[in-house]
DNA sequence: CATGAATGAGCCTTCATTCAT
DNA sequence: AATGAATGAAGGCTCATTCAT
């Protein structure tokens, strides 16, 4: 799993782990790989129940044994997609935290959106199909978007104690708006300017929500407050 | 079809329409019914495939060929789901339309906020089954979105043109936004308190974002700026 | 099950309750007795592993999934198999337990043996298949033949004690060398004519060994004893 | 083959053969050999289906090509060892034949039938997975039993003839009866005391029956008829 | 001598669907 | 209106066996 996580990703950092492994593979584990790669997008297009394990070995170039000859069952294959999925979202999160220590000025909070929101959908559109699968499609779904909503909270709790983000509503809950709109903004199949601006504008809406630059909304924090 | 409308909704509202109805209605438009509850059931805990059509029958009281007394196929009693759930959700968004005419005070656009939100999440509830299958199993469920959005983005849009919303996030933008965080608040299974103490937290993001009650946070053209 | 024994079996009783109950079996009822019937030929003549699906259900006239409305899977018919002839020998045996409180005379022992294994050499010959299946083929055939001279056992420890049998050898020993006996027996396929004369040979042997109308043989008994 | 069969057995004779050519055998001999007993085990325990190729190059810590570097197939394999234990039977029985021209008192043929059984229960004992295998397992078993009947009942038949045996049983069928007794006595999983009752107890039934030491026992020609 | 890797062939099983009543 | 019984079609998986090194 660790090699097949190495080949399957084609983020920046996952590349540069692959060049410097990839002339240890043995043929064993590049035909593994390129059966993971070949699940994923048999798997992202179809879903499980309408992939045949002849759809996969297929387009891997080899025939039906040989997928058993790596994975147990179809639905082995499946998880390990959803697994993979799930620890590449844990590690993207947690690298994204910001420093605890760190002083941060209050108009900094609009950059760190701006980042984290950028760098989650870097990644999910790094992989489009391990996204299909482990974000959308497998019955996990839910929980991995709990999990990530939970990480997100985590980091959203920090700033309401330093007391940088509004705190009259829980950060669960926000963190599971935010959760939402990520949802809805990687469905939409953009090019990468399109991207940039979902980005900007996600990050205005977060800090700002209907509100900014239209003075005549009411402001709760204005004069009809 | 509009009998089973009818039938397959268990709001208050839905039984007195039932009730009414019931009177008039033959054995077999019964029958009908109680398979296509029965095949929501199934259908929304365990998805499509792995939903047997002995599993619908069975539930139902009935035997395999009956539902083929009332159904093409499995695929045609999925579909009649997902068409019922589409046209009560553009039923819904449509009868919740400010009327265009009307004029709006900026403070009241809280209010229809709170107003949109409540109600959809009202009907999301209503019918669970529906829901899981037409908003989130189905292929469909991406196009229903969507629809869905771009009516919240048309009221959007005149708000907007009104002045009463912000001009430089794109109308569309913000209903998908909108659209996802709905989502997910769907999938949270609570209690009516609860809820409706979602409402009133997804309003104020809606409104304010981040911002709102902490004036750290650098808001770019508000009155604290 | 029941039923299907009724079926499977064509020994004289089976056929007096088979004839009554004919009449009352639904098709199903005749279906799956039928391809029990064909399970147990082909299971008998090509083992467990080398019958297909396939070999049944043509043989009973049907195609593949009717097997599996009557049967789990290809094993539960076989286990049915088995199980119907484990229960008909141990009926058998029992029936043909010797009346405890009624007195014997020495001589009449030979009459019993006799009685004994004619009538289950007639059983085992009446269905074949069944036979060759539980007894020879199982993997439970073992244990099955262990309960059968059990039974056996039974019997002669009642006979050794009322003195009619040799006494210094345990009833177990000799119980298991006449299953041997009947073992051989069984699978030579003859005619009615022969089987008779096998049992006259094995009610002579068992009562009197090797040494019977031997004058030379060193008769324990006798002088040299 | 013949290199094989000494490896084969484990009996005290066999292993100083087995030392005694052990440095002549060549790496690949001793690896067939090791193969051999490897599928020994595994057909002995789990039969010739549900015994994999892969089980037995496992037990011989070896990989499947390997098999097939020493055998044709799986059944050739199979075949090899049904081969060895028919053999091997063979030579125990002939090599256990009373001298045809020596002349027999008649209290010796006690012990003669002490002898043989005896004799054959060590060698069965001797190796339990081809005994197994060749005697209960294989499709030959039949065969094999047949041919070890017949060559008992060629000595039966001599003794017969010599007047120390009765003559009112064909010889075929008084050796079918013993091959029979024998089978049962070599599954029951004993101690060599144990085996040692058996031995004797099997003689003396094979010698006088039920009979002997019951006078109340009716013999129709003995001297207390 | 031995193995990593791959495959051909085939069987069991499932399930939506239909027929006849 | 409903059902007991049956089937067509297809897919997952296994296993003996081979190729190339």
């Amino acid at each position: 799993m660790t090699e097949a996580d190495k080949i399957e990703i084609h983020g920046p950092h996952a590349n540069c782990n692959a060049r410097a492994t990839l002339t240890k593979q043995s043929k064993g584990e590049r035909t593994r790989a390129r059966l993971l790669e070949a699940s994923a997008a048999e798997f992202a297009s179809r879903g499980f129940h309408d992939t045949k394990v002849s759809d996969i070995v297929a387009r891997a170039g080899l025939t039906q044994p040989s997928f058993y000859l790596y994975f147990a069952n179809k639905e082995a294959a499946y998880d390990e997609l959803v697994a993979i999925f799930r620890r590449r979202l844990r590690d993207l999160v947690s690298a994204n935290r910001f420093p605890e220590d760190q002083d941060m000025r209050p108009d900094q909070i609009r950059l760190r959106i701006h980042h984290a929101t950028h760098t989650i959908f870097e990644a999910f559109d790094q992989d489009r199909n391990l996204t299909e699968i482990g974000f959308f499609q497998c019955p996990l779904a839910e929980e991995i978007k709990t999990e990530y909503a939970c990480m997100i909270a985590g980091n959203i709790l920090e700033d309401q104690q330093r007391g940088l983000l509004r705190r009259d509503i829980p950060a669960e809950l926000l963190a599971q708006f935010i959760v939402g709109m990520v949802e809805r903004i990687i469905r939409m199949k953009v090019g990468k300017k399109e991207r940039e601006a979902h980005v900007d504008a996600m990050t205005a809406f977060i800090a700002d929500g209907f509100h900014a630059g239209c003075e005549r909304l009411a402001c709760p924090s204005g004069p009809d407050a």
